[in-house]
DNA sequence: ACCTGAACACCGTTCAAGT
DNA sequence: ACCTGAACACCGTTCAAGT
């Protein structure tokens, strides 16, 4: 608040005028920041390459502003007509492809889920798994943590892709799986 | 600290004769809760079963302690031996699996970027999706809320769990795709 | 070697006093 | 209606002074 005072010319105190409380500034500041985040694919592509497209985009968005993450990610919508548009192209691009309405929420929840985990792991040091002294209490992790070294691209991105590519494949094998026996979606939502 | 140094009966400044930032303090305490993930599936069963139960047990864990998520999410895993111990026996299971070693860490990433957004999405209200007043920006959306809406559990548990089969029915699949053509693996971890 | 209390440079928020 | 400056109740961290 003190910055944002600075930035604006003003006391503190004067901020409180305008807004109630600095949750209020960071849901205005979520809801502009959600507005830069790729919809488009929605409507003219098929859900899972349209799905894939926002999920990019989502987490490349969020990656730049990592602070956000866990606030965003238990910030009510309500009063934030940019997040709600967005969520609104994607429910309706999932049910154009074929979701049963019960199970839209849960699938954005789900990739939601994944996307804000991996902005949150793009903003981590990439040295986090260097495993230091102790390499004994971690052979296997070590190998593997060496294995995966010096591949070009962060290494953030390449388990990002992995893991979008994997959940896409699973949500359309879901999905196919409830077209073919639709009495059984319910198994296939809740698990064993 | 004040709450620490209150705990233990000392003054704030007392703590810094035996640590030397709270984010020293943080990396204990983030390896003590770590230690209560269970890995105990590994070695017993099939790299896939094991693995969706220590998500379970992860995110379980996680969405009881949801204020350290994003501050381990960052936090280097030197120093931090229980930390360790857990993803050696996660990566000595994928190994053992069948995963290619330059994939293990990536796999694990992806599936602990999940866990991570998952517990931080358990820690949210249940009314996060609640519209308010602008149904018209989001009809669709507010269909598919109201449509999940009153059935038994969570609707964070619903979203985790519909999304982990997905992940791990996504993951056997791109294991078996190396598996039948080992010279695209590089293709099947990198995307297009 | 370890403790203590005071101090420093920060926070978000409130409030009486101004215009 | 909106601003100002002082104040309140917090932070993590440092440091001179004690034992």
């Amino acid at each position: 608040m003190r910055a944002l005072a600075r930035e604006l010319r003003t006391a503190v105190s004067a901020l409180y005028n305008h807004v109630s409380s600095k949750d209020e500034v960071l849901n205005w500041v979520q809801d502009d920041v959600n507005d830069a985040i790729d919809t488009s694919s929605f409507g003219s592509e098929p859900w899972d390459i349209a799905l894939t497209r926002w999920a990019r985009s989502y987490r490349e968005t969020f990656a730049k502003h990592s602070p956000l993450i866990p606030v965003i990610a238990v910030l009510p919508i309500a009063g934030a007509p940019h997040t709600l548009t967005m969520y609104e192209r994607v429910a309706e691009g999932l049910r154009t492809g074929g979701w049963p309405e019960d199970m839209v929420v849960d699938t954005i929840v789900a990739v939601e889920s994944f996307i804000l985990g991996s902005a949150m792991d793009a903003s981590a040091p990439e040295w986090i798994f260097d495993v230091g002294d102790r390499c004994d209490l971690a052979p296997a992790f070590t190998d593997a943590v060496a294995a995966r070294r010096g591949s070009g691209r962060p290494a953030s991105d390449r388990a990002f892709v992995l893991g979008l590519n994997a959940l896409i494949t699973g949500l359309q094998n879901t999905l196919k799986e409830i077209d073919e026996f639709p009495n059984s979606a319910g198994l296939a939502s809740f698990g064993r």
